[in-house]
DNA sequence: TAAGATTGTGGGTAGTTGTGGGTAATTTCC
DNA sequence: GGAAATTACCCACAACTACCCACAATCTTA
């Protein structure tokens, strides 16, 4: 029952503890390859989340960081926006990991947390957010949605 | 009398078991291809029914999936909504495969369980739901239908 | 038709997984 | 340099899941 290494799909409600601790689907860790020290790499999302990335992963996006020239202000706001909020956790023996009291503020974290495989990487959501968010991207982005899937064949 | 690999069709009623397993049909397992190994995918379908992918089937999707950057927020929302409610599942050695019970709510499975062959992927009814959708799609598609006609020779 | 194999269904058990909390090591700050 | 706070590591337990065995019904084959 094993997919491609460091591949994560699926829905998991767990709960984040009073030390800022949530457990990584057991799934999730046994899709983990060797290489990635049983280390995640987690950040800011895009959406209101947090985003958790294999290490290795990580790494892959970090070398495509170092070709974007600073000469241009976007690519440095792009940088310095995907840098600075990003920091390496490896997971514990029960396979829990540590999240910063400033990703929890910036995801709204409370009791509850949705962690979701979204393919290469790991997103942590608030419930209620996530909940908010999906009803807002449901009338506004039904046409370019269309496209998408005629695109891909589900 | 085999068709050819990973194509599923016909109809059969099973039933859920206490422990959310069911049956899938042998003639289904007899098609999958031995790099399957055993598993398959199994999601929300786009009806209120559960679609049950072969696992190099799902592959495919997963690897489209991959290549859409989430810079994009229409990509998140695509990314996440196609993988969040999947979850690999390899059948146990009397060929039944486990659903989620978030999966069984959202079907709305009791104890009966409507199995059908879509070619490619295999979908789970709750056989009374079927018959409904069965009623309202007969008159309102027979356009739709002709459309299809231009396409499809049967 | 009878024997054997296959298929669908039910349930028990051992191992895994998620969660809470305790203690020692490390870091921070005065 | 020492106290306080933080972090990392460890243990314990309840709930759940995967795996195994059993059996009845059906189909296959000699």
């Amino acid at each position: 029952m094993t997919l491609t290494n460091n591949t994560f799909i699926g829905e998991y409600a767990y709960s984040l503890d009073s030390k800022g601790r949530v457990n990584v689907p057991a799934k999730f860790r046994q899709s983990l390859s060797d290489d990635n020290e049983n280390t995640f790499v987690i950040t800011r999302g895009m959406d209101t989340c947090i985003w958790v990335y294999p290490m290795v992963q990580w790494l892959d996006i970090e070398s495509n960081l170092r070709n974007l020239s600073s000469l241009s202000k976007i690519n440095r706001t792009f940088v310095r926006n995907t840098a600075r909020y990003a920091s390496p956790s490896t997971y514990d023996k029960q396979g829990r990991i540590t999240l910063t009291p400033s990703l929890i503020e910036y995801a709204g974290l409370e009791k509850e947390a949705l962690i979701i495989g979204m393919v290469n990487k790991i997103e942590i959501w608030n419930p209620d957010r996530l909940n908010e968010t999906d009803e807002q991207s449901m009338e506004i982005d039904a046409a370019a949605y269309d496209d998408l899937a005629d695109k891909i064949i589900l």
